[in-house]
Order: C-alpha cells, then structure tokens, then sequence
DNA sequence: GCAAAAAGAAACAGATCTGTACACCTCAAT
DNA sequence: ATTGAGGTGTACAGATCTGTTTCTTTTTGC
C-alpha cells in the first residue's frame, strides 16, 4: 500500500507545480503547503527532479487510467467518443488553477536540462497518439488521422490558457466531423 | 535609433529565455553571456520582468512582420499561403535550441504569477489568429476556420518538443486540404 | 580638449533555493 | 517494556538569485 505521506506530498506538489510552474515552486512551499516535514520529503525523494518525475509520473498512469476506464464505459462509436474526448475540454479549461498540459509545461521547462522529463512527457504524448489510433481504428479510419488530432488537442488546451476557447473548441469539433466524414 | 547595448541584451535574453526557459535564467546568466555590465542591464530594463516583456514584446512584432513580408512576397492564393506556413513548421522545428512556441511557454510559466505577461502572450495569439483570418477570407472561406487552424499550428509547435513531428506536420497537412476543399 | 553621458567592475545586501544534520517524538510489533 | 521505523522541527550550509552601491573607465558631443 501506498505510504499516505508520500502520496498526499505528491498531491500538493503536482497542485503547485502545474499551476506556478516546476522552476517557480520551491521545495519549501510543497513542504509548507503539505505540512510535511522537509526530512519526510526527503526520505521519499532523493531530490527535487526525483519528485518531478515521480509527480509526472503518477499523473501520466492516472490521466491514462481515467482515460480509459471512461471511454470503456461510454457507449458509442470510435468518433463519438472521439468527439466526446474534445467536448470535454470545455471543462477541463474551466477548471481552478487550469494551467493547459501538465507535460508540454514540464517539456518547455527542462526540454535541454533534463532528458528524463522531456522523454517522460514525449512518452506520454505517444500513449496519447495510441489511444486516440485506437479509436479510429474500431471505426475503420486510417490511424494517421491520430497525428492531427493529438496536435488539435494539445493546441486547444495551448490555447485555453491565455483566450477563452470555448467557440474554438465548437469549431474543431466542426471540423473533425468534416475530417472523419467517411 | 536603438541603443545597440539595449538591442544585444534583448537578443541574448530571448535566446537564452527561449531555450532553458524563465525562471531557470538567471540575470548573471544573460550579463555574463551577453558580456554587458550588469549595472547597464539595470540602466536598461528596471527589473528582470521588465526585461521578458520588452523580450516578449520584441519578438511579437519582429514574428508579425516576417509573417506580414513573407507572406506578401509569396504569390499564391490563400490557402497556398496557409499550407506554406505549415510547411515551414518543418525547417522551425529542427533549428538549434527548438523549444517550441515563446509565448506559451512564457505563458505557462507565469499564468498566475504575471498578467500582463499572460496578456501579451494572448495578444500575440490573437494576431495570428487574425492573420489566418485575413489569408482565409482573401480564400472567401469563413473567418471561422482560423479557430482550427491556430491550435492545430500550436500543438504541432507543441508536439515536436517532444518527438519527430514531421510526419504529423504532413498528416496536418493532408488534413487541411480536406478541410479547406470546397 | 573637455564636460557629460554611458558603460564597466566588483563587491555587497538580503532573500530564497536545495539539501543536510541533529535531536526529539510517536507508536506499533515483538 | 523495548526497539525500530517513520515522522517532526529547526537550524544550518552553501549556492544562487535579484537588485543596489560605489567607484572607475570609456565614449561622445561640442
């Protein structure tokens, strides 16, 4: 089982960390905010990249899970679940603290100063492409399709953070009906 | 005329801003790269934000002005002009210290921390948004489709951080002559 | 040639950062 | 009852950060 401590410091890290930024939080803030002691943290995590990693790494398995788990259980097509995957950016983009993609942020922090992250990103970033293969292949539709509609994906979330999408969001989902029209 | 000084340590700054990101740019980092007194930086710029706004500010309209010139040099119709755009995703992608686009990441660094950073990434967004805007009605295509086209230019920005996106620049390719045929 | 403006050098203040050391506490299993 | 693991609290080291101060040097306009 998961030590409770462990889990609730990479709660408050991951809060922190994707609204203010990986460089723009420090140690002490994640310490203060958890109300763990700076010695637990460190019994848990080697260093500060360790729990970024570790941070990203929890959040990749459970955005994964969570991706999963609700399109098994929606009912409907390739496309339908497709579109329904983009409809639900409307909420996601309202949500408190949004702050667009938790892995393009990591990536456009340490893309030259820690391979690690910017690899763990790109992984995630390739889960992603499989996943959304995955769909179009149970609706017949050439998988190539994935490579344009992850770029939509990470652009709208992009695009969120500084202008309200709403209506750009209506108008992708125009025109991936245009784009998966058979 | 502008002071050269003041011109070489925005080239420097935005450099570096660029490649390792904000916060984990020092001020000694950019004096002792540019090789200008940190008293003169100071002269210049009165504080570290001041300095990634005039960064920020410099680099939208230099982009604004080499879309306007490329784009006006380049015969073609509108979508022609659309899908050279694209294509030269290509060629930005690979250049040295890529690291996708300056404004969202200075976005995602300071979302909640510098509004008036936040703003000007937004400003910014929304020129190219009018820009595409413009290209398409030259096309007497709705204005409506530049709603797409700027998240799918941004998250192949996004994507190819993280992996060869070349082949998805082809794919987005591909997919706006379907979506852009009459 | 000279006065004024601009730039340089280097030390410094004060805050903050990551990470460690050390002494103490709590509490469950043996 | 004791031990040992996990947690706490605090002080600290050493680096780095932004920004200032002070004094000297260079450049420039007249």
């Amino acid at each position: 089982m998961p030590t409770p401590r462990r889990e609730h410091l990479l709660d408050t890290a991951e809060q922190l960390f994707y609204r203010d930024g990986f460089h723009a939080t420090g140690i002490d803030r994640i310490q203060a905010e958890s109300g763990v002691a700076k010695t637990t943290l460190y019994k848990h995590f080697q260093s500060k990249d360790a729990l970024i990693l570790a941070v990203l790494e929890r959040a990749s398995t459970r955005i994964r899970e969570e991706l999963e788990t609700r399109t098994a259980a929606q009912a409907g097509t390739g496309i339908q679940r497709i579109l329904a995957l983009f409809e639900d950016l409307h909420s996601i983009c309202e949500e408190n603290d949004f702050n667009g993609c938790l892995f393009n942020n990591a990536a456009a922090e340490f893309m030259y100063s820690n391979p690690a992250i910017r690899t763990l990103a790109g992984e995630h970033m390739r889960w992603m492409q499989a996943f959304l293969e995955r769909l179009l292949e149970e609706e017949g539709f050439s998988t190539d399709k994935a490579l344009v509609l992850l770029p939509m994906y990470e652009g709208l979330l992009t695009l969120a953070r500084v202008q309200d999408s709403s209506v750009a969001i209506e108008r992708t989902l125009d025109a991936l009906v245009t784009l998966l029209a058979p």
